[in-house]
RNA sequence: GCCCCGGUAGCUCAGCUGGAUAGAGCAACUGACUUCUAAUCAGUAGGUCGCAGGUUCGAAUCCUGCUCGGGGUACCA
């Protein structure tokens, strides 16, 4: 249930009548800023919501806050949902709900546990609890993950996964139509590297036996030549650029020793930056020539390696030409790559079963390529193509770089797939929505990418590029292993759940009565803990912002993390034993929520806000207010826990039903928020 | 050069469509296990919200300038 939206309602006849008792007519604008000013209070000591509209609508009403908020106060009817409301200050409205509102809306949830799909295929099911429909539904097309299947997913992988999935979770439990679609890499250049290493460095053996690490270790091997070579043919460029920037520096010296004793402030400033920006440049080309360096030298001292440098020292081109001829349709790369391809989606399958996501379609870039021809002579009939260098450019206002959609050598680019797919998607699904998943260093492509959409005729769709920032490092730098490749995603998890093992083992052997686990027991549990973690860490982040990879701290289990609430559900259902009930048993019609203390109220009033939440969590596409909220509800929880007169067993039997009523709704809402975040939970632990 | 994002407690970060005394977690310190599982709870301490102006009844939040850091910037994705 929405419980803002209840109260905000109450609001608009009296903030209607302030407007005409001055002789003015609100806009609807008006009237929404102002009731946008109802929310949750920030400090409890206000009561439970605030309205501060009082003091911005002075201006414009020519009275005073005090008199407004009089006013709102004596004309508000708030039957039945508050039972007070006083003005503070210089004319903040506090407000506090009524108790038997409270405990009317919890029961409601309590009682309702119609089960809602997370997924297409229904795997997922959690309980309704009171959630009301939205306003209007919307057709929602979620493009996340996407990672290219030609290599191992890595770090880099797990935000858009994990972001996108619990987006479009939120979106279908609230009641909106939602595809999930993974746009897969599976026809680029990475293609042309798999072809060529498969030909030219494949092991037939050993891809008969184990495809998917050998198709891995060929990915690998071609990737390393590609940048030994680009090292071999940069390395004297950035020598010269490295000569140059020296003499730079001392033009600069220079520079700064006359300045220095004519002494003008503003250039002696000036002077000292360009000398700073020069060792700065000096510092990298070291730093990028050294490490080019030491890799030549380590190669150089493998014979394989040195003799296939020698030997493919055309490799990039050749990787390009392989990606073309695959692209025209030549027979024998179109066979060797649908050979491959099944590997491939097995390798990364694997990774999305560990991680419980699934998806409604995988269609890969592969899927648009006939679309591209089309499209691009679809853009010139539209009059939006420049043909510029011989590339095919639309230009657009703004930018100074056009979006090319199709090479000088005719190719096409990343642009024109992703065009084709908008293309695709407002045929096949018509979406009013489309949110893609993508990291932040996009922002530009997806700006223009929008733009020409728009161009094309797709102006009713809302197109929205979901960005987030870096996965970092310890040392503040993306986020790499000590020998500077990428984290592997699985090896990651296997990490989380190892860590999660040794926890819950040593708290297992901790327990009063001995051990309860049997070693399978305690491997569920930290796979559903480990994975949980992982994903928690991520998702409790604000996503624009570049993130530290803590593993200590991710799977410390303690602290704002997925254990700690995981760890509450336990408690909670843990009572039910103790109560010698069953949540069953207590889920029938005459069961009721009751209201005896404060612990029990502050609990009941952030359950009632659920849905409050994930309507706040679609606003921007946060899913860490929703991990805020559920961390805030399960410290009240332990509060209510904790106080000896919120004592469940044994409590007088309308009591008792009332509080274990209250801990189920509590146990299925940390469930439901959780899984919301595509996060599972464990009956002990 | 131009464009985008960020600088909040010792550390990691919330808070940013303006609201009352700026919050968590970790780390530190004090207290609560014959207890509904102590993976918990209660409490103490810790801040010129990068700097300087401005708008406003009110600014961590909006605007301008500066500074520091990250990213992007024509045929990779």
């Amino acid at each position: 249930m929405q419980i803002l939206s209840q109260i905000r309602l109450r609001f608009v006849p009296v903030l209607e009548s302030l407007f005409t008792s001055k002789g003015l007519a609100a806009t609807k604008e008006q009237i929404d800023a102002a009731l946008a000013m109802i929310r949750p209070a920030q400090n409890p000591q206000f009561g439970d919501y605030q309205a501060n509209f009082a003091m911005p609508l002075a201006k414009p009403l020519g009275l005073k806050p005090i008199e407004i908020a009089q006013r709102v106060v004596a004309e508000v009817e708030l039957s039945g949902l508050c039972s007070d409301i006083s003005i503070a200050g210089p004319g903040f409205i506090n407000l506090k709900l009524a108790d038997e509102f409270l405990c009317q809306q919890a029961n409601q949830a309590f009682h309702d546990s119609i089960p809602i799909a997370l997924d297409r295929a229904g795997e997922v099911q959690v309980d309704r609890l009171g959630i009301s429909a939205p306003a209007s539904i919307e057709n929602v097309v979620v493009d996340f993950s996407s990672p290219n299947v030609a290599k191992p997913m890595h770090v880099g992988h797990i935000r858009s996964t994990v972001i996108g999935d619990s987006l479009a979770k939120v979106c279908r439990y609230l009641g909106h139509q939602v595809t999930t679609d993974n746009h897969l890499g599976d026809w680029g250049t990475q293609f042309g590297m798999i072809i060529y290493g498969f030909r030219h460095f494949g092991d037939p053996s050993a891809y008969q036996k184990t495809p998917v690490p050998e198709l891995s270790r060929i990915y690998r091997y071609v990737r390393r030549l590609m940048d030994l070579l680009e090292k071999l043919r940069d390395s004297p460029k950035w020598e010269q650029a490295l000569s140059t920037a020296k003499q730079r520096l001392d033009t600069c010296q220079a520079e700064l020793d006359s300045v220095e004793t004519a002494g003008d402030k503003a250039e002696l400033k000036v002077a000292r930056k360009n000398i700073a920006d020069a060792q700065q440049q000096i510092k990298e080309l070291e730093e990028m020539l050294s490490k080019a360096q030491l890799q030549l030298r380590l190669a150089a001292q493998d014979e394989t390696l040195s003799r296939d440098l020698v030997q493919h020292a055309d490799l990039h081109e050749a990787v390009l030409a392989e990606t073309s001829k695959l692209h025209a349709g030549d027979p024998e790369n179109v066979t060797l790559w649908k050979e491959i391809l099944p590997h491939c989606h097995d390798e990364i399958d694997r990774v999305y079963r560990r991680l419980h996501v699934s998806f409604d379609h995988c269609f890969g870039e592969s899927h648009y390529h006939d679309r591209l021809a089309p499209l691009v002579s679809l853009l010139q009939k539209q009059g939006l193509i420049t043909v510029s260098d011989g590339a095919r450019c639309i230009f657009l206002e703004n930018f100074d770089a056009p979006m090319i959609v199709q090479k000088r050598d005719g190719a096409f680019l990343y642009a024109t797939t992703d065009l084709a797919t908008i293309q695709y998607r407002m045929e096949h699904w018509q979406p009013n929505r489309v949110l893609y998943v993508v990291d932040h260093r996009q922002s530009e492509h997806f700006q223009k990418l929008f733009a020409v959409a728009q161009r094309m005729g797709y102006q009713d769709v809302h197109l929205v590029h979901v960005s987030f920032g870096t996965v970092m490092g310890n040392d503040g730098k993306p986020f790499k292993t000590r020998e500077g490749d990428t984290v592997g995603l699985e090896g990651l998890i296997d990490d989380a759940v190892t860590k999660a093992l040794e926890v819950v083992a040593k708290l297992d052997d901790a327990k009063v009565g001995g051990p309860e686990f049997s070693a399978e027991q305690r491997r569920e549990i930290a796979e559903v803990v480990g994975v949980g973690a992982l994903k928690y860490g991520d998702l409790s982040q604000n996503r624009t912002s570049d993130y530290r990879f803590d593993f200590d701290q991710m799977v410390a289990l303690d602290g704002n993390t997925a254990t700690y609430l995981q760890y509450s559900f336990a408690r909670a259902n843990g009572i039910f034993a103790r109560a010698e009930r069953t949540p069953d048993s207590i889920r029938t019609a005459d069961t009721s929520i009751q209201l005896t203390n404060e612990a029990e109220r502050t609990l009941l009033l952030t359950l009632i806000r659920f849905q409050d939440t994930l309507e706040e969590v679609l606003v921007d596409y946060r899913p860490n207010l929703l991990c805020n909220y559920l961390f805030e509800l399960t410290q009240e929880f332990f509060r209510f826990y904790n106080r000896p007169d919120c004592r469940v067993v044994g409590a007088e039997p309308a009591l008792l039903a009332s509080r274990l009523a209250i801990c189920d709704l509590m146990a299925r809402t940390i469930k439901t928020g959780l899984a919301l975040l595509g996060i599972q939970v464990v009956a002990k632990m």
